[in-house]
DNA sequence: CGGCTGACGACCT
DNA sequence: GAGGTCGCCAGCC
């Protein structure tokens, strides 16, 4: 049986280090941003740690105010599944978005441009 | 200190 | 479009 959130609760508690990184990164999107685990792992100096990313979100406890729903998979994709992926695609529409099946359409427009991330890089 | 666990991403059939 | 493979490595027990 996959991991369900909402059945056995959170496995790991935030801690300091790059958890604690994702959760203050994630703390920054202004509403009605989108981004992906890969974007803020890259936003982290850590490109190819977007795996972690998502981790450090199923860390997260509940009531911290992380909107951890405006982070998405890849192409704006919902990677999670049940009962939070339909959480997640609730409060995305609630932020104006526009879901369809586990896609967000609007993701291309509402891609939240991360310093260092775009062009003009290093 | 060793092993296990995972909200991913790029690439290939 | 749908499915599988491989690489990535920080936390926790």
């Amino acid at each position: 049986m996959p991991y369900d959130r909402e059945r056995h609760g959170p496995r790991r508690l935030v801690g300091p280090g790059f958890h604690g990184r994702v959760h203050g990164l994630v703390h920054t999107l202004p509403v009605g941003a989108l981004t992906t685990y890969g974007d803020l792992a890259a936003a982290l100096g850590a490109k190819g740690l977007a795996r972690h990313v998502g981790f450090a979100l199923a860390a997260l406890p509940p009531g911290t105010g992380v909107p951890w729903w405006r982070v998405v998979a890849a192409g704006g994709r919902i990677s999670l599944t049940g009962a939070a992926a339909r959480e997640q695609g609730r409060r995305l529409r609630a932020e104006g978005h526009v879901v369809r099946g586990d896609r967000v359409a609007t993701f291309a427009t509402c891609r939240y441009p991360w310093p260092g991330t775009g062009p003009g890089g290093p």
